[in-house]
RNA sequence: GCCUCGGUAGCUCAGUCGGUAGAGCAGGGGACUGAAAAUCCCCGUGUCGGUGGUUCGAUUCCGCCCCGAGGCA
């Protein structure tokens, strides 16, 4: 099995800054493993590595979908595992790195599904949730996918639907996830800091997206028509916080603090999921020395 | 100075026809391979502004006081 690195924590927890020390010191290549910087053109709210940042360390999966795409974590696996193909075959190290879990989890095990999706099959469920109630979908999910009803609650309509809709357009059950084994060997490293540290640092690092031009750019991405309110992309946090400003019912100090509050929220629901790994290195980004002997470790053994 | 309306959880507010109170947000914990920066679940005792009085019992009724908003002067 090939080896590779994952950094993986909270936002604003100095993944990318840990990830091109580990670049350099061990001829690496870094993989972003993040649904939101995917997206061209959505820099400064995600908080994006700008070119001169990287320091002349090659960067795969940035930049690869236009803002207006829908973009999924099967498309997202397949190009991610190419790259770490690419960079292995070439005698380096792919170094993954990013806070999106499922991005993570499809490349620590395998997917067991591949692209099923219908626009109209969608559709036609969602006027049935509007028409039945979410109690007769669950209702229906459970004769077909008992063990899978089960692990939806009847509110959670998003899960729900696509429940269904997978069931619709495949004739059968979802893939259950407990069948897959790792497809890589993996030193994961998931960074830990006190939680009022980050909170702090996650304020710090709003205030400073808003000094970059964070307004504008959203502004110039609506304004371009290279968006709009229901593209998945707006759907970030740092940008979907604007569009109760431009309707007037906000204002820009509440965006800001909206943003942040959201940002601390999203960082909790990363340290839940990452914790799932119990066989990753929970460690103080800072404490480097330690962080590249568990590397050595991990590529002699 | 007088009148009116407020003063209840960190914040915004509901409520108790008198039996010590509850929502949203914040905060905390968690779930999650198919839209994942998404979506969802769980967790609510606080001198009910202060002080007297009525009452078996007051945050709820009455008096006074304090604070805030507005109105009349």
């Amino acid at each position: 099995m090939k080896k590779i690195l994952m950094i993986a924590g909270p936002t604003a927890s100095g993944k990318s800054d840990l990830a091109i020390k580990l670049a350099k010191e061990f001829d690496g290549e870094i993989v972003s493993c993040d649904s939101m910087q995917i997206y061209r053109q959505l820099d400064v709210g995600t908080a994006k590595i700008k070119p001169e940042e990287m320091q002349g360390v090659k960067h795969y999966m940035i930049d690869v979908a236009d803002p207006a795409d829908e973009y999924s974590v099967w498309e997202y696996s397949v190009a991610a595992k190419s790259a770490i193909e690419d960079i292995s075959d070439r005698g380096k190290l792919p170094i993954i790195v990013g806070g999106t879990g499922l991005y993570a989890e499809s490349i620590i095990y395998p997917l067991n599904f591949s692209v099923n999706k219908d626009e109209e099959v969608r559709i036609k469920l969602m006027r049935e949730l509007e028409e039945l109630g979410a109690e007769k979908l669950h209702q229906r999910l459970e004769m077909a996918d008992p063990e899978d009803a089960a692990k939806i609650h009847p509110n959670n309509t998003k899960r729900l639907i696509r429940a269904l809709e997978i069931i619709e357009l495949s004739g059968g059950v979802k893939n259950k996830a407990e069948l897959r084994e790792p497809q890589y060997d993996v030193c994961l490293f998931t960074l830990d800091i006190p939680r009022e540290k980050l909170y702090a640092r996650i304020d710090e690092r709003v205030e400073h997206m808003f000094r970059q031009g964070l307004l504008q750019e959203v502004e110039s991405l609506l304004e371009r028509g290279l968006v709009n309110k229901n593209s998945q992309s707006m759907q970030a946090i740092g940008y979907k916080e604007f569009f109760d400003y431009f309707d007037g019912k906000i204002s820009l100090d509440d965006v800001k603090s909206q943003i942040k509050i959201n940002t601390r929220h999203y960082a909790k629901r990363q340290i839940s999921w990452f914790k799932r790994y119990k066989f990753a290195h929970n460690i103080d980004p800072g404490d480097i020395d330690k962080i590249i002997n568990t590397v050595k470790d991990f590529l002699r053994g």
